[in-house]
Formats: C-alpha cells, sequence, structure tokens
DNA sequence: TCGAGATTGTTCGGATGCGAATAATCTCAG
DNA sequence: CTGAGATTATTCGCATCCGAACAATCTCGA
C-alpha cells in the first residue's frame, strides 16, 4: 500500500477510464476504502504486535475468540472470525501444537468439539491484547471522538445487512 | 458469519470478560466492525459475482487494477491491492495462465515486469464488474446517502494514517 | 425403532499469502 | 568507468484459505 499514487489519483483514474459505463462511484469508493483500511489495518497489526509472538492475524483472532467465549464450539469461532471451518482445522492444528489450546470432544453431541485456552495460551492473551489495544486505540483516534460511534455504527449496518443477503 | 451471537451480544460479553483491564471498547469496536464488515462483505462479493468466473478475491483485484492502469508494474499492483510482491506472482502466474493477462519486461528498466490485460481480460471485466458495482452500491446503500461520503472519508483517514505509522 | 435427512469436523486438492533468500538489473559516488 | 549498494521479480518453505467430498453423529417423523 501507500502506492505511488495517493487515494485520490486512484479515485480520480477510475472515474477517467470508467465514466463511459454509467458506475456508482461513491458506492465503488466504500467498498473500495473499506478493503484498503481492513488491510492497512492487519498489515499493520500483524507487524507492530503479532509478527513477535510469531501470530498471524488468523490465529489471533481464533486465540481472541476462544478467550471471549471458552469452551467454545469450533463451528462458533468459525462464524466469529469469519472463515471457513476447513481453515479453522488448519489453524486449531497450529495453535493446539504450540500449546496454546486444547480440543475436546462434547459430550452432549458427539459432532461438536469443543475447544478452550491453556494456561500458556491465556497468558500470551493476557499479554498481548493489552497491546493490541493499544494500537487500537492509536489507529480509531484518526476519527473524531465524536464520530467513533457513528463509524462502528455505519460498520455493524454493513456487516448485518451483507449477511442478511 | 452471522453466527449464534448478536454483534451487541458479542460486544456484551467481551466488555463482561474484560472489564478489570482497562481498555479501550470504543477502539476495539471501530476495528473489530471494521474486519467484520469486510470480511462480510468480501464474502458476499465472492459468492455472489466472482465465483461464477471462478476467480478469487485477490485475483479479481489484479484484474480490476490492471485494467484501470495498464500497463502497470507488478510492484503498483502489490502496493494497491495491499499484498506482497510474493503473493503476486503466483496469482499472475494463475491469471496468465488463463489468459486474462500478460507480462512483457520492460525496455526502459530491466527489472521492471509490465502488465496488460488481453481482449479476454478485458472483456471479462466489462461484464464482471458493473455487476460487482450493482453489488456494492447495495450494500452502500445501508449507510444514508448524505453519511456515504463522510463514512468514506473515515476509512481514507484510517488508511492514511495506519500506512505512515 | 429405525432410517432418511441434516449437521459437524476433518480431509483433500489446489490457490493464495508471506518473509527471507536469490539473481538480475540499475544507480551513483569516487 | 567501476563496483558497492539499492531495487526488482522470482523462488522457496511453510502457513493459511476455501469448496467439495467424507465419515461420524444426531434428529425426528412414520
Amino acid at each position: 500500500m501507500a502506492g505511488q499514487h495517493t487515494l485520490a489519483e486512484t479515485e480520480r483514474q477510475v472515474s477517467e477510464r470508467l465514466a463511459h459505463m454509467n458506475l456508482d462511484f461513491q458506492a465503488m469508493a466504500v467498498t473500495s476504502n473499506l478493503f484498503r483500511a481492513a488491510s492497512a489495518v492487519r498489515n499493520h497489526l500483524e507487524r507492530t504486535v503479532l509478527s513477535a509472538s510469531g501470530l498471524s492475524w488468523t490465529a489471533f483472532v481464533v486465540l481472541w475468540v476462544t478467550w471471549i467465549w471458552e469452551p467454545i464450539e469450533t463451528r462458533q469461532i468459525a462464524d466469529e472470525g469469519g472463515f471457513s471451518k476447513a481453515t479453522l482445522t488448519g489453524v486449531l492444528n497450529t495453535l493446539e501444537g504450540r500449546g496454546f489450546l486444547t480440543r475436546e470432544k462434547s459430550k452432549d453431541d458427539g459432532r461438536l468439539v469443543l475447544v478452550s485456552l491453556t494456561a500458556k495460551g491465556r497468558k500470551l492473551m493476557d499479554g498481548l491484547f493489552p497491546e493490541f489495544n493499544k494500537q487500537e486505540q492509536k489507529i480509531s483516534s484518526v476519527v473524531a471522538e465524536k464520530n467513533q460511534t457513528l463509524f462502528a455504527d455505519m460498520l455493524r449496518a454493513v456487516t448485518a445487512f451483507t449477511e442478511a443477503q
């Protein structure tokens, strides 16, 4: 990112190339900036916070969701994190191998697997998340305090609508 | 997504579990909803628009950036798309193999590679992008018209600040 | 009771995705 | 002119990532 072209230059070039197509450029700007922002923030947090612990973004999300909800069913981790069950299986293998969490068959329903953090995993999150949140705070501060709630609300609305489709 | 818990339930559980940690919950809500939104929109667009053409999200981004700027240097594609050069090499191999674009060594600088769409690739984007934009429009419509510019501006600010870090 | 259909986690094959190392090429001080 | 350093795309190894197929398990009407 932060490429040769500024965001403004890119948007100008886009409207120039696609002027004849009768498109909704405002909608294009919304989604395109949504992805740029998510991608930039993700890369930043991976570099500044997660890489020191050798965690990928997805691995961190899995740990975080488990931290909040443990014991948690795997299908719920995938739901909360927004990735597929197949992906989750692989990440759980990695994290279980590193000793951060454990899998356990549910007694009530033989199809389900319950995930919990180990003491090591809990210690990792206790140390990592405050640092993670400090970066979140810095990033969010570019949006004026009074607009942050509106910002989060709009993002929530986009999520809710899209998932309902 | 659209899991067992609503967004509100999740945020309540988070503040309950982490109440003792003195965190910035508003900042947490901003970034967490940023990723949920980006992920939901990406999954939705992949399913409704891209899967019919057998395109991954990243492959589509590569084609789109090339469509706008061709002929374009590979390093710029990676910049605009927000992924690494190593990733780009693989995706370019895939797309070149399917006949959507071509690579060509720069005459001015032997290190650079220029990418252009083939007629087949251009035809694909001519057909695909209007449909893609229609979905973008539907998604953006959940944000009130008068707020869309503010929304895009806030996303731009987040991107700019984060990349500058 | 029982079996067809639904649900779940895993496996499989193939396509991203990245950091580090590498070879080719360019730049520019001396 | 020249060679040390910078820049670029690729390669390599490994960890995601996904859809589809699969086996195990559960549900629930007949």
